[in-house]
DNA sequence: GCGACAG
DNA sequence: ATCTTGTCGC
């Protein structure tokens, strides 16, 4: 359990997540050597950011890890918009793995909208750190069982089993102040 | 006042 | 993110 003091600004994800996302990486190296993760999938953006460096982009630089950037909705970036055109887009996504790329005003793609499974809901692909688009958005696409991606999706269920068990236990003895849950993202 | 707003 | 009501598909 981690205790998060920052509040969540749009645009700061990182300045409030990354620091508890290194010291899970740095925790796996130390109580679990034999793993060694090669890739991080991020809860969060990577260059599909307000001044192209998102969380993703944080966590691979600190971690010296290929980090992806996976995000659940569009940050509205460089003239990027949820708006008919782009409603419209997602509607020409026909089948899991179709994509289409997410280019700013300024002409530079800076991730790609991916059609994972059977979702009509897309996912927002985007580089993160020592990995290209294209094999960002393959991997991605690789492992998802569902609309979000595996890794992802397990972190995330069972950060809030632990967190529901650690409501529900027995009381602690001398207890300190209140915490807040530890989030997700991971490897492979 | 109004729209935007990764998680 | 969280909450809530309702619907749809397997």
């Amino acid at each position: 359990m981690v205790a998060v003091s920052a509040p969540y600004v749009a645009g700061f994800l990182a300045f409030r997540e990354v620091p508890f996302l290194v010291e899970a990486v740095q925790r796996v190296q130390q109580e679990e050597p034999r793993l060694k993760p090669q890739v991080l999938l991020v809860d969060g953006n990577g260059l599909l950011h307000h001044r192209g460096f998102g969380v993703a982009c944080h966590l691979g630089v600190l971690t010296d890890l290929p980090c992806i950037g996976v995000a659940k909705n569009l940050l509205q970036v460089d003239g990027l918009a949820r708006d008919e055109l782009h409603r419209e887009q997602i509607r020409s996504l026909q089948r899991g793995g179709d994509t289409f790329p997410l280019t700013g005003t300024s002409g530079n793609v800076l991730g790609m909208a991916l059609r994972s499974c059977n979702s009509s809901k897309p996912l927002y692909i985007s580089v993160g750190h020592r990995v290209c688009l294209e094999t960002a958005v393959r991997l991605v696409q690789s492992c998802c069982r569902y609309r979000i991606p595996e890794p992802i999706r397990q972190a995330d269920i069972r950060s809030r089993e632990y967190i529901r068990k650690q409501m529900c236990s027995p009381v602690k003895v001398p207890s300190s102040g209140p915490e807040r849950k530890e989030k997700a993202e991971l490897d492979d």
